[in-house]
DNA sequence: TAGGCCCTGGACAACGTTGTCACCGCACGG
DNA sequence: CCGTGCGGTGACAACGTTGTCCAGGGCCTA
């Protein structure tokens, strides 16, 4: 009786377990986890009791409990910025779909470019014994997963690397992608050539400012500050410097934008603006073909693949050393990238 | 001594646990979870040493012994169907931030419209004892899930409602939707009007097909077979549909598509086709205030907000009978909407 | 100074599963 | 006819944590 009100005020309910399974078919315990785990060595016979007593009484195994005697979960975690972010999406799916292949299940987590919360999430993760973790970093000091990884938590990061410690990550090719990116803009004549980015403590907000200055530099070109905003990807703050940059003593013809948010707000902002303005931008957008956007896109899907496909390995025992893989980036031109300036 | 190996080769690498912290701190096992767990009842001076223990060892609490122990997992799954797909990224985020709220985990599932995908995925959640489980629905026969919600799994379907059981649901007004946005291309004038949507076997299909004809009825105008074309959002389908639409003996002069994929197809269809045809779509798209594309908003991040609150009241123990909430929508008129017939 | 109480700390069982090992009965070979 | 081997089965410990309960010591009060 005791035994039963302390069962019913148990926080699962009343999930039956393989004890009871193997009361209710007359068997013992471990015939029921054998059962269940497809083991050789029952007759068919007591199998087909035991299956009988499971459908009955609706019973599903506990892999909380099998995790603690196993040591690993078959789960995998995902710390990203912004799973709202269209670029993350795809990027997430396709990680799911390598777990997925590999039988683990995924869980997801937003820093919302906090480094704090990325890592109060990193560890809640490894406290649940996920077996891997990918991480899109927010921080750029990672050293406090060093005892984790340590302990055996395979570590991939991806799309900016990790700060002040060795570990695996797969990156877009920032550097060369803004860089070919204004290179393009110069070809069609530019010369005042404007660059909208991401806060610089951003890895890749960084490389891409560095690729815009170095395509300047490749062609002779001066850069003046007027001509550089980084910060927030905030709308407000993107529309006035896409307004100033307009309104400068030198004025830009041509503005480069730093990723996928930024270009979406410099397209309305453009879209206000009387005179054609050539544009730029990083990240691809969905519809940006109809409206003629020129883009240097990045493959997301292909990054959280490779990402993932490397965690796999990892886990399935590859011992090779930390490594960063960098992924190439495609310009694809729809119109405005190759808008002539307006005068000259 | 064998001691020892076994430890070793477990697959958790070597992690300490409360034994070795407390070993290490000269204290009993209890009170080091004390420490872990901030529970009263531990002097300053032995909770530092416990602390430095723990910092020196780089302990880190086992969730899955603790989940096994409590019977609360603090973790909520997410079956959906493409997390790709851009309309389920912030709804995902908003579930994760109402979970995190209540200092839960989420899983995240993709489902890719196949209901055994589905339901495979729940169940793998259900074994790994997620304490509520929301879900959008790929398949239309939920029975499956009536033993682990009887046995405590709070359930929370979204954005289409369960089949075959009584559950809680929280959904989009698809059908006064559709009847909304098709009633206002009748009245800018249309009178044939081409209805292109989702496989009819999917809820949300389903209801938009009925407001279209709804409407149309409520005007008086007919429906002829050609103007209605179901299958899948395959860009190769819808192009075909839009041109037939088109060509047909009595062609449309307005469209009305059933879901963002739709539309983005529909919108590169008609940029190729020559005359202006009026379009209306469900679902709003990042840049469609720019297209000038009219559609029929609903609120994703609202969707996965109210459904993740829901949940979690039931978690909190909140008795209720299963209900189903319906999320208004808004027509966002941009012009496309609002085009005139083009002959009549 | 004795008695009781509170505060701190630890021993032990339990959560539900899996790995190890030993047992039982039967067939087969010597 | 008995030993050997093997296939089928179950008892038991262990995974790492938390809840229960008890012991010991210091302090307060009568």
């Amino acid at each position: 009786m005791a035994d039963i009100a302390r069962r019913t005020e148990h926080r699962y309910g009343n999930r039956p377990t393989m004890k009871d399974v193997a009361a209710r078919a007359g068997v013992g315990l471990k015939t029921v986890s054998r059962v269940v785990n497809g083991e050789p060595g029952v007759t068919p016979d007591t199998e087909r009791r035991v299956r009988e007593a499971i459908e009955i009484l609706g019973f599903r195994r506990n892999d909380s409990a099998r995790v603690l005697r196993k040591g690993r979960t078959a789960t995998v975690g995902l710390v990203l910025e912004d799973l709202a972010d269209p670029f993350y999406g795809p990027l997430s799916r396709a990680v799911e779909e390598v777990a997925r292949a590999h039988g683990a299940l995924l869980f997801n987590g937003s820093s919302a470019e906090d480094p704090e919360r990325e890592q109060e999430l990193a560890l809640a993760l490894c406290a649940r014994r996920v077996d891997g973790l990918i991480v899109i970093p927010a921080g750029d000091d990672h050293r406090y997963l060093e005892p984790e990884m340590r302990a055996g938590v395979a570590t991939v990061f991806v799309d900016r690397p990790a700060g002040r410690i060795d570990a695996d990550a797969v990156l877009s090719d920032s550097f060369g992608g803004a860089r070919g990116g204004v290179a393009h803009l110069i070809a069609h004549g530019h010369r005042r050539i404007g660059f909208i980015g991401d806060r610089p403590r951003i890895h890749t907000a960084a490389e891409r400012l560095r690729g815009y200055r170095a395509a300047m530099e490749d062609a002779g070109l001066p850069v003046r500050d007027a001509w550089v905003s980084l910060g927030s990807t905030d709308p407000e703050r993107v529309s006035t410097a896409v307004r100033e940059m307009l309104a400068a003593s030198e004025p830009v013809t041509a503005l480069f934008s730093g990723n996928n948010r930024v270009t979406v707000t410099v397209v309305r902002a453009l879209a206000r603006h009387g005179q054609p303005v050539a544009l730029v931008g990083f990240d691809d957008i969905e519809l940006a073909d109809l409206l003629g956007v020129t883009v240097v896109a990045q493959d997301a899907a292909a990054l959280g693949r490779t990402a993932a496909e490397r965690l796999f390995r990892r886990l399935d025992g590859a011992e090779e050393a930390p490594e960063r893989l960098v992924l190439g980036t495609t310009l694809l031109a729809r119109g405005s990238g190759e808008i002539a300036p307006s005068d000259v």
